[in-house]
DNA sequence: TTGTACGCGTTATCAG
DNA sequence: CTGATAACGCGTACAA
C-alpha cells in the first residue's frame, strides 16, 4: 500500500506538503505542487479514507437504510436521495435492513454508522413505542410512518390523508363496496373503537392507511364491512396477488379495491386478470406510492403520489443540517410530505 | 464520543482487556469480562469502525456499485447479493454509479474502496477496450458484459446465447418479422461484416444481445432487416415506450419484438396497448432479465432468465476468495451465468 | 513556503 | 490471564 509518506519521499518533500496539495490548500508553490502531483500519479497513490476519517471525523458519505432493495418504491427513493445528496457533495450508500423492527434498530444503533456522516432510515417495522430507542447521538432522519414527538427528525408520508383521498376517489368514481388490501396480522381497531385511555394499536403504514380508508367511507356514509378487509402477508406482488385471489374466492361482492401499496396493487391486478375480472369495468383499483412502474402498467394504475422528489430533497436537507449543526442541538422536526392523486386507467369511468 | 479508554477506566482494566472482550478472545476471566461488559453498556460504548479499519485493514463490508438503483433488475440483484454476502458474514452497501463509462471507472478507482474489503461492480458502460483500466490492486468482481481476458474476475451474462434463445423462441412461435429494441447510437455492425483485423465495435449488453438476435435470424434463414432495428435512448420504461411507438409509426410491418431488457419491454407493452396493438395476438414480445415484475404484468412477459441467484452467489464467492487469498494472486477467472427461457403470455400461441 | 511532532481509536505483539 | 508499547495513515498546530 502506497502512503502519503511514499509520495513525499518520491517527490522530495514532506508528507505535510503532499497533504496540502491533496486538499488543495492555497500556499503551495506551483512547482512543488507539480512535483507532488507527478509523484502521486506515478505511484498511483490514493488517500486512505479510513485514516482521514479517523482524523477528521467526517466521511463525506451518508447512509440510506431501506427495508428491501427489490421493491420499486425503495429503488426509486434511493435514486432520488442519491441525486439530492450529490448537490451537497455527499455520497450515498444504501443498505438493506430486512424490514423487521429489530433490523431497523440495528441499522440505527450499529457502530457502522460511524462510517457515515449521517443516516436516513426508511422504516416500516418501527412503531411509536420505539420512540426512546431512536435517541441516538449521530445525525439521523427517519422516513416513514408518523411517530409523534419522536426524538429525531422525521419525514412522514401523508398516509392517512392520502388513503382517504384514494378511497374518496373510488367513491366518486361510483364504487360503493370498496375492499382494502392491507397488512394481515393484527386487526387494526379504528381509533373511535378504542376504549378511552387504551393504547392505540401499533402505528404503521398499514394502520394509518387503514384509518384513511375508514375515514373516507364514514365521510361518504358507507358502512365499514370487515368482510371487505383482506390481509396481505407481505407487501409484495405475490402477496397482493394472493390476497386479491382470496378476496374474490371469499365470494363477497366488491366494486373497488384500495391497495396499501402500488406493489401490492400490481399483484392484485395480475390476479384479477387471471380470474377474468376486468379492471376498471368490473372493479376499480387504486394503489399508493406511485412507483415508476404504475404509469406503464396495462391498465395503468391510479395511485397516490407522495412528492418523492421533495421528500428526498427534504430528507437530505434535514440531515445535512444536523451534520453541520450537531445532532442534538435543535429539537426534532417533523415534516409531512405533500401528495397528489394520480387518476389513471384503473379508476377510469 | 466514548472510547475504549473510557470503558477501560470505568471497568478498572486496561484498554487492551476491553479490546479482548469486544473481540471475544478466549483468555479473559469471566469476572473481568462481566465488569467490562457492564461498563460498555453503562457508557453505551460503540467501537469506532474507522479506527479498527485503520488498524486491521478490514471492514467486513463489501460494496456493490450498480448503474441505476431504480431499475428492477439492479434492485433485485442488490437484494440477492446482500443475501449471499450475509452467508459469509459480510455487510453489503450499494451505490449508484450513474451508468456511464467514466462513473464506473471512478467507482472502481475511488479511494473509497478502501472502506470496503471488496467491490462488485455491475457495468454497462465499460467496454473491452477498458481492460487495462480494470487492473486494480483491491479485490474486485465485474458483473456484466463479456470482457475477454480482462485482468479481473468477471461474471458474464449469457447475452449472446440468451438473446439467440429468445429470438428463436419468437420464431418458433410463428414470428417472421421480428423487431429489436436495443441501444440507439452506434450502429453495431455484425461481427461477420467487420473487415479482417478491424477492431470490433464496442462490446456491451446491447451489441451482444444484438448479435444473438442476428444469429437466431440467420439460423432460421430469415434475412436481417435494418428497418426492424429501433434504437432505445435509455433502457427505461419510457425509452421502451418511445421506441415502440416509433417502430409502429414507421409503418414497417412486424409480428414479434425482442426487447433488450424487461424494463424496455414493459414500456413497449404499454405503448402497444395505447396504440391498440394486441399482445400476443398481433405481436409477440419477449424481454431479457426476468425481473420480478415480468411474471405479474398483464399480459405476463416472456423473458430470458439468467440464474440470478447463482450469479449473486458466485459473485460473492469469487470476491471472498480474492479477499482471503489476495487480489492479485491467481489469474482472473471468467464465469458465464446459466439461463433459461421463461415463456409466458406475451409469446403464447 | 515547508517541516516536525503529535493525536485520532484501535489492535498486534509480546512481556509479565 | 492481563497490560505496556507501538503502529496503522492522515491532518492540525505550530515551528522553522
Amino acid at each position: 500500500m502506497v502512503t502519503i509518506q511514499d509520495v513525499a519521499k518520491a517527490a522530495g518533500v514532506s508528507p505535510m506538503t503532499v497533504s496540502h496539495v491533496i486538499n488543495e490548500h492555497p500556499h503551495v508553490k506551483t512547482a512543488t505542487r507539480q512535483k507532488v502531483l507527478v509523484a502521486i500519479s506515478a505511484l498511483d497513490y490514493r488517500v486512505n479514507i479510513a485514516a482521514r476519517n479517523l482524523r477528521t471525523g467526517r466521511t463525506g458519505t451518508i447512509g440510506l437504510a431501506v427495508p428491501e432493495l427489490d421493491r420499486p418504491y425503495y429503488g426509486h427513493l434511493a435514486a432520488l436521495i442519491t441525486e439530492a445528496a450529490a448537490e451537497h457533495k455527499l455520497h450515498v450508500v444504501v443498505e438493506q435492513t430486512g424490514a423487521t423492527r429489530e433490523s431497523e434498530l440495528r441499522a440505527l444503533a450499529l457502530s457502522r454508522n460511524r462510517l457515515y456522516d449521517g443516516l436516513i432510515l426508511a422504516t416500516v417495522g418501527l412503531g411509536a413505542a420505539d420512540s426512546d430507542l431512536l435517541r441516538v447521538d449521530h445525525p439521523v432522519v427517519i422516513l416513514g410512518e408518523r411517530i409523534f414527538d419522536g426524538p429525531v427528525d422525521h419525514i412522514a408520508l401523508p398516509n392517512v390523508d392520502g388513503a382517504q383521498t384514494a378511497v374518496t376517489h373510488l367513491i366518486e368514481s361510483g364504487c360503493r363496496r370498496i375492499a382494502i388490501l392491507d397488512a394481515a396480522a393484527p386487526e387494526a381497531p379504528h381509533p373511535d373503537d378504542a376504549a378511552p385511555g387504551e393504547r392505540a394499536a401499533e402505528v404503521n403504514v398499514s394502520t394509518l392507511r387503514h384509518t384513511g380508508y375508514r375515514t373516507a367511507l364514514a365521510a361518504a356514509g358507507i358502512a365499514y364491512d370487515p368482510a371487505l378487509v383482506t390481509g396481505v402477508e407481505r407487501f409484495t406482488m405475490r402477496g397482493g396477488a394472493e390476497a386479491a385471489t382470496r378476496l374474490v374466492e371469499s365470494g363477497v361482492p366488491f366494486d373497488g379495491v384500495f391497495c396499501v401499496t402500488d406493489t401490492v396493487a400490481m399483484g392484485a391486478l395480475r390476479a384479477f386478470a387471471t380470474l377474468g375480472i376486468r379492471v376498471p369495468a368490473d372493479v376499480k383499483v387504486i394503489g399508493f406510492d406511485d412507483v415508476p412502474e404504475s404509469e406503464y402498467l396495462v391498465p395503468s394504475l391510479s395511485s397516490i403520489a407522495p412528492d418523492h422528489d421533495e421528500t428526498a430533497r427534504t430528507a437530505v436537507r434535514l440531515l445535512v443540517d444536523r451534520i453541520q449543526h450537531g445532532a442534538t442541538g435543535r429539537p426534532a422536526r417533523e415534516v409531512v410530505s405533500g401528495y397528489r392523486l394520480v387518476a389513471r386507467e384503473t379508476t377510469a369511468g
